[in-house]
DNA sequence: CGTGTAAGGAATTCTGACACG
DNA sequence: CGTGTAAGGAATTCTGACACG
């Protein structure tokens, strides 16, 4: 349904303008693995909307003095949560209905 | 809620992908006052998703065989009608309960 | 009428580097 | 570490025009 947000389609102007950081900003959270714009045939970048929401993010927490580093550290630990829920719930699954064949 | 939609925000590259459109037609049927992009102090157009599907629409009327002067006169007479519908509603309104002051 | 294209210029974006603190 | 900035080049976009049918 929503996938206005998850589409990569934004230019770093746009994406500027929005979250209010500088495109050196912009730049420099992708350097540090924080966000993963698309590239044009190009080389131009790419955003989504839900990219400017996770820069915001990431801005405030900057603003609080973390660090990118401990910021990626965490973002980290939370895909590995997802991950391990994932599997648990796939576990339940298979234990009261059995793989499918 | 769903300001995404109407928040221009897209290039005419990005616009040109999502419709199969090529640019010039993009720029032709705004010529045709059919689509109203806005503009960076630069000069470089900005589109919405919403223009995007108003975009198709439009696509698919040409294909037809419409003519763009029509399509626009099309537009023309929506939006009189809205604004007929929105002043019935408010006079409606006003007749029950009077107007503010 | 609707669309393609080559042309020349301007706006946008990119990278790597130096600076500061 | 996080960010600003000047530098040079490449990608993107713009307009007005000519072409075709």
């Amino acid at each position: 349904m929503e996938e206005y947000k998850s589409k990569k389609v934004l230019t770093i102007s746009v994406v500027s303008e929005l979250t209010y950081l500088s495109e050196r900003q912009i730049r420099y959270y992708e350097e540090r693995k924080l966000i993963f714009p698309e590239r044009t045939k190009g080389g131009t970048r790419r955003y989504s909307f839900d990219d400017i929401e996770k820069l915001i993010e990431i801005a405030q927490k900057v603003e609080k003095g973390i660090q990118t580093f401990d910021i990626r550290q965490e973002e980290k630990k939370k895909e590995r949560e997802n991950e391990w829920h994932r599997k648990m719930l796939q576990g339940q699954l298979n234990a009261q209905f059995g793989y499918k064949r």
